[in-house]
DNA sequence: GTCAACTAGTTCGTACTAAGAACTATATAT
DNA sequence: ATATATAGTTCTTAGTACGAACTAGTTGAC
């Protein structure tokens, strides 16, 4: 336990938390007959397009991996890939029309899902967490795997 | 963004902060030559022996996704199956001598990088962070997927 | 007591994930 | 021009995850 003799410290904290978080995801997911790699692959991509490089480090993933991802998006209608004009090797991964829709989908669903985990926390609370969580993910440069929500 | 124009909302915050512990996570069980689904046995186990069942539940999987799972562990000499005595249909899944000093070594490393993750806080930070994620791990029923440190 | 219904786990088939090594084609530096 | 580096794919291997069908043991109804 924490110094502060709190029931949880910071390091299980994080961990289960993020245990919630995959589960609310997969959930998500499964909702929408993705995979949760193919639900990251788009949120991804909701950005901006990527090259295959930039889109194994954003995720994590080699580049061997990433070609059976992006190939079974392809094959699903929700991405494609567009040659990329300054450089004849190199591919860029953008949405489709309806991987566009079904990203907007899966990821306002998500959003949904993840808001009720923290539901039990009063506003300034949430704001706290927030606060505290962007430092974090601030300090270890975590890649823009999912977008900020613009809520009001 | 949240109201309080901070740089990221509590979703936000809390996806990618999951991703940042899942990054750790799977770098830890590499480390040690595990995947991330058998480290996560292996630090459920930790605290108690677990029925087939209980287990999945825990883990979040299928019964017939955790039979391969742990036949690979047994596989390995991390786990092995005992007979549950008040139920011959039943099994008891525990860790081997070899699994638990596995076990330790991963989960020790584990909590040092997810620690180091936290390491831009000041204890106070990290203290309202512990409080706020025991908040949410609580309210939510998160399952005993990982120990909490008895750190002093 | 026996038979139906339930439960614990396994098996099997299918789809997907992830990595490294070897490869093709293009780009860059000298 | 040529060596070297880079972008991506292919292939192979191991592991993950699920549902459906199955076996064996348990429990409830009568």
């Amino acid at each position: 336990m924490g110094k502060s003799g709190a029931d949880l410290g910071v390091v299980a904290g994080l961990v289960r938390a993020s245990f919630l978080v995959n589960a609310v995801y997969a959930e998500s997911a499964r909702e929408y007959g993705l995979t949760v790699q193919q639900g990251q692959l788009l949120c991804v991509l909701m950005s901006r397009p990527y090259g295959m490089g930039d889109l194994g480090a954003t995720l994590g993933l080699e580049k061997s991996s990433l070609t059976g991802l992006v190939d079974r998006a392809v094959k699903r209608g929700l991405v494609r890939r567009e040659p990329d004009p300054d450089d004849r090797r190199a591919v860029q991964v953008l949405l489709t029309g309806e991987g566009s829709e079904l990203a907007e989908d899966f990821y306002a669903a998500t959003c949904r899902r993840v808001d009720e985990l923290a539901a039990g926390l009063s506003t300034p609370d949430r704001d706290r967490l927030a606060a505290l969580l962007g430092t974090i993910v601030r300090d270890n440069e975590a890649p823009t795997v999912f977008l900020d929500a613009l809520q009001p």
